[in-house]
DNA sequence: GTATTTAGTCAGTCTGTCTGACTATAGTCA
DNA sequence: TGACTATAGTCAGACAGACTGACTAAATAC
């Protein structure tokens, strides 16, 4: 086996691994979104999505949560919005500011996405037994605080 | 705990666990070639670099491997090209065809490449206890197959 | 009251993906 | 053998999503 085919094998055993079912829980779960009434709901979204407050969040706020600068995550609600799942509205406490709220449909989409993840992590438990995710997770958490 | 709070939980217990882990891997990985003499490599490089045959690969065997359009990966070729981690030649068994293949700085690529991996690799079972990594990565698998 | 910092917007740039169209070559079939 | 279809790679343009610098209005610090 050479140098070259092992490099490959290392790579894929790893790096591979953790992209390709979180690659592939992307596209269901967007898929089923398109399904369900959510067809311009993106990957990109996301980043807001995760991390949006009920009570609405600032822009700023919501681009350093995601690692992006303002200016992207401008974008993102501006795309958001203009599909209805985001409005804007002043910030009492900052003549500057906005909050970034969800808006009534927003609400459903993320009512939506809690219904397909668990559907999703329901169907991994039964296929890969009881409790797997549980400590799939914890490993994962592991590894994340080892690679701090 | 509000419905949107509990989406917020469940969706940072999973997705925010493969993805993590994977952009801290990707940083330290691109961080330390930077260092090792190689700044130019990025991570959209890695969908060439991954699959790339000891012997040349062809520009549509490549897309296809990694999922992206001729035109997508062409575009990536020619970036490394222009770098001289690659280079093309025609392919003896077909005129239209070219081999895409490593030059003597992109093999040093791919041998540094395993080193940092394997680095990386033995720092973390150290750190989360021996064999982790295995048992990890078989867990991952089990999961990548379960979602096909 | 002045200087500095922050929130958000605007415009432009860059990367990396896509599509359609094209030319040259290969394969298939009658 | 010629006509037709398919394939390999290139070209040009479009788009999404990230970035930077500059700007205005509002807030904060002194």
């Amino acid at each position: 086996m050479t140098q070259k085919q092992s490099y490959t094998e290392a790579a894929r055993s790893f790096g591979h691994l953790l992209r390709s079912p979180y690659e592939k829980l992307s596209r269901r779960i967007y898929g089923e979104l398109a399904q369900r009434g959510f067809p311009e709901i993106r990957f990109s979204h996301s980043s807001l999505l995760r991390t949006i407050a009920p009570e609405g969040s600032r822009l700023t706020d919501l681009a350093q949560q995601a690692g992006i600068t303002k200016q992207s995550m401008a974008y993102i609600v501006s795309d958001l919005q203009d599909s209805g799942y985001v409005t804007h509205r002043p910030d009492p406490a900052d003549g500057r500011a906005k909050l970034v709220c969800l808006t009534q449909r927003g609400e459903h989409l993320m009512a939506t996405m809690i219904e397909i993840s668990q559907g999703i992590a329901d169907e991994i438990n039964r296929t890969c037994g009881k409790d797997f995710l549980e400590r799939l997770k914890s490993q994962l958490a592991k590894l994340d605080q080892a690679l701090n």
